[in-house]
DNA sequence: CCAAGGTGTCATACG
DNA sequence: CGCGTATGACACCTT
């Protein structure tokens, strides 16, 4: 049941960070602009937060206070989280780094319109950002090296030994304050009985250790205030380290495609003026994007490749062995036209696509030879081009092509932009640039591990250590009303017999410094320890809002008297205001050993403990409710790290998946690129070797009327367009079929 | 003043 | 039943 549960509890909230994935997915201009803000928000915000936990976690270590028998485990959890941060951190940052400085070289000769801009921004976020991450290095360091005395703080006596301090006035009237403190613990009635109070007090005037324990408290104080302050100067710097990396900018910064060139219309194949005819080679891109995308590396094998696969400037005439002249009939067979380069390219993915027993028999090539022997047209260059970079290219690639040239690619491109993941994204996210598409492969092999996980993420803008720095210095007056928050449990209705005060004001008029009371707010010690070290009782913050404003007692704040005293009243009072509440009614009840002991010390121990003393049952009471507190805090932290924890590690998938799926889409990028360049081959060569055939008479074949057909077995056919109409039509509805 | 996050505490359930 | 733990809910504090 209870795994049930927590799974049940992930589970939501891995459907919740999945959603806003999802959502931002298809929001794409929300995604552009924003950097996945629900994800960001998600992840972000518990980073933050959980940071900003640290951040108090390191300050409460400093003090020297209240070191939480769980601090070792807490710690090493914060310091492998801090750990994992920072390597995160590297990564975030430096990447990005790395991706605007190859930007601003890239772009400048481009001389592209907007990416200057946006790139340069992102330069000098992200080095700010690397200066970031080494600030909560330096002071985590810093606080670990202080930790070492800030132990040696705790053997100062936690259980208050005697000073052997003179018992002022002063000092009598706090014991008095104190005495008084326990109308507010929920003791049983006869604490708050007159005489019971006074037979008490008379132990404790008899014991006297009330005011020296205040004595000591106090110097303990002072202490941990200078160290405070130390501390505070090396570790509350806050470094905002906010990266926004606003990578949406980057999108304009995308240059246009400069190879692609002008699409003539001579270059068209008599097949792709034909209605049909493009649909075939259409549907054979289409079929290969969907292999491709299910098949990140892999290549399938099919006909298209076979179609566009060409040999890299193979000159056709030392390919083909047919004879310029020789004379062909309809259907005049090419068969020794080995197209033997084709081969070669197909290494290139695949050895098996040569052997592949494609359907390309009645495969057309919509390619046509044409006057121009320019290989630098490519049908589908321009609209793969525009795909990818559509504001770009427009300019140059639609002037030519004009609407009435229906592109083979486009409905393949079509597709993909339909694809949920858009390749806009992929340019947003990978800095993908299509003029350099060598460059971009020779980094997919040298740095592609680098630039994985660049600044796509959103959480790599979060920096969320140095954000959160700033809440160390907070906590202010979280126990500035401690003390006077004692009527928690059972005297909320007692109404004491001085008047309410206002502890505001009390603090401030003994100085007190909102600050110092972070000391105690989150303490975490090793259980392991409590039997062997002496502890000061600080286990956690102040809250006062338990308490009813009528159990304000004013016996919690020193006399007006008291508040012009020396710096030991002061320290006093300051130590007040870091003690928890618990801790104050375990001192008002004279609990003679620390809260930390309440709390951490086994059962058996912890009634070894009781029993060595005699308590009376408010007493008993006391401390068992500070055990069941102090327990219930600790499992209360616990389950937050878990939280957070099981967050953090969703984050850390979601990163992992969108790595994984910016690669899938470089890799998607990349055969379509490959694709382009053969097919531009293909064209070439197919305009080469259909303008050296000549029929019986010597004359070329009229692209209008015949056309080039690959065979399954490697071979070229030369037949009657009309024929290839047919076949093209048949091989259009075999893939459509096969989809139903 | 509000929102968000952190924290302690309580109530409750479970082992 | 007692104890420890886990967790939702709540209140309060801080920023």
């Amino acid at each position: 049941m209870l795994s049930l549960k927590k799974y049940l509890t992930e589970g939501l909230l891995q459907f919740t960070i999945l959603l806003s994935l999802i959502g931002v997915r298809v929001d794409v201009d929300t995604y552009l602009t924003s950097q996945l803000p629900p994800l960001r928000e998600i992840i972000l915000g518990p980073s933050s937060a959980y940071t900003q936990t640290q951040f108090h976690n390191l300050r409460n270590t400093l003090d020297g206070y209240g070191i939480h028998p769980k601090s070792i485990d807490l710690d090493n959890y914060f310091t492998a989280r801090r750990l994992l941060s920072q390597v995160r951190a590297l990564d975030r940052f430096q990447v990005p780094t790395t991706e605007v400085n190859a930007w601003l070289v890239h772009r400048d000769p481009e001389g592209s319109v907007s990416g200057s801009q946006p790139n340069s921004g992102l330069a000098l976020e992200s080095s700010s950002g690397l200066q970031d991450v080494t600030g909560p290095d330096n002071g985590v360091r810093e606080s670990e090296t202080e930790q070492g005395f800030s132990e040696d703080l705790e053997d100062l006596g936690a259980v208050a030994p005697p000073v052997g301090g003179d018992l002022t006035k002063e000092d009598i009237d706090l014991i008095d304050i104190l005495w008084r403190q326990d109308i507010d613990l929920g003791a049983g009635r006869e604490v708050f009985d007159y005489s019971h109070r006074q037979k008490e007090q008379d132990v404790d005037k008899e014991l006297q250790d009330g005011g020296e324990r205040e004595d000591t408290w106090a110097g303990e104080g002072a202490e941990a205030l200078a160290r405070d302050l130390l501390v505070d100067g090396e570790t509350g710097e806050s470094f905002p380290a906010q990266f926004p990396a606003d990578v949406s900018s980057i999108t304009e910064a995308v240059p246009s495609e400069s190879e692609s060139p002008t699409l003539q219309n001579s270059l068209l194949s008599p097949l792709l003026t034909g209605t049909e005819s493009p649909f075939d080679l259409e549907q054979q891109w289409q079929d290969l994007m969907s292999i491709m995308e299910m098949q990140a590396m892999e290549v399938n094998t099919s006909a298209s490749e076979i179609l566009y696969s060409a040999p890299p400037g193979d000159p056709l005439s030392t390919n083909y062995s047919l004879a310029p002249n020789t004379p062909i009939n309809q259907n005049v067979s090419l068969h020794q036209a080995s197209l033997g380069g084709c081969s070669q390219d197909f290494s290139l993915f695949s050895p098996e696509v040569e052997s592949l027993p494609v359907a390309s028999s009645s495969t057309l090539l919509p390619l046509v030879p044409s006057n121009s022997t320019s290989l630098n047209s490519t049908f589908g260059s321009t609209n793969l081009a525009g795909l990818f970079f559509p504001s770009q290219l427009n300019g140059t690639a639609n002037d030519t092509s004009g609407p009435e040239l229906p592109d083979p690619l486009g409905g393949l491109l079509d597709e993909a932009m339909l694809d949920e993941i858009s390749l806009m994204d992929l340019a947003i996210e990978e800095g993908f640039n299509p003029v350099q598409a060598s460059q971009l492969e020779e980094e997919f092999d040298s740095d592609s591990g680098l630039s994985l996980d660049s600044s796509h993420s959103p959480s790599s803008l979060s920096s969320s250590e140095g954000s959160s720095s700033s809440s160390s210095s907070s906590s202010s007056s979280a126990s500035s009303s401690a003390s006077s928050s004692f009527s928690e449990e059972g005297a909320v209705g007692y109404s004491s017999d001085s008047e309410t005060l206002d502890l505001e004001e009390a603090e401030g008029a003994v100085g007190y410094q909102p600050e110092y009371s972070k000391f105690c707010r989150m303490s975490y010690q090793d259980p392991s320890q409590l039997s062997c070290l002496p502890y000061l009782e600080h286990v956690g913050h102040n809250h006062t809002y338990n308490m009813a404003p009528s159990a304000l007692d004013s016996a919690d704040l020193p006399p007006p008297s008291t508040l012009k005293k020396g710096s030991k009243e002061k320290q006093a009072d300051f130590l007040d205001k870091q003690m928890s509440r618990d801790e104050h009614r375990a001192r008002a009840m004279k609990i003679p050993f620390t809260n930390d002991k309440i709390i951490n010390l086994p059962v058996e121990e912890f009634n070894e403990l009781l029993s060595k003393y005699q308590l009376s049952e408010a007493q008993l009471s006391l401390i068992r409710d500070i055990r069941r507190r102090g327990k219930n805090k600790m499992a209360a932290q616990n389950c937050r790290k878990r939280k957070l924890d099981t967050i953090l590690n969703l984050e850390r998938d979601v990163e992992d998946l969108q790595r994984d799926k910016a690669r899938l889409l470089r890799e998607k990028v990349e055969f379509l690129r490959s694709l382009r360049q053969m097919k531009q081959k293909v064209q070439s060569l197919y305009q080469e070797v259909f303008g050296r055939l000549r029929d019986e008479n010597g004359r070329p074949y009229s692209p209008s009327q015949y056309a080039l057909q690959y065979a399954g077995d490697g071979s070229v056919l030369l037949i009657p367009r009309t024929m290839a109409d047919q076949q093209a039509r048949r091989q259009e509805r075999k893939p459509k079929d096969r989809r139903k």
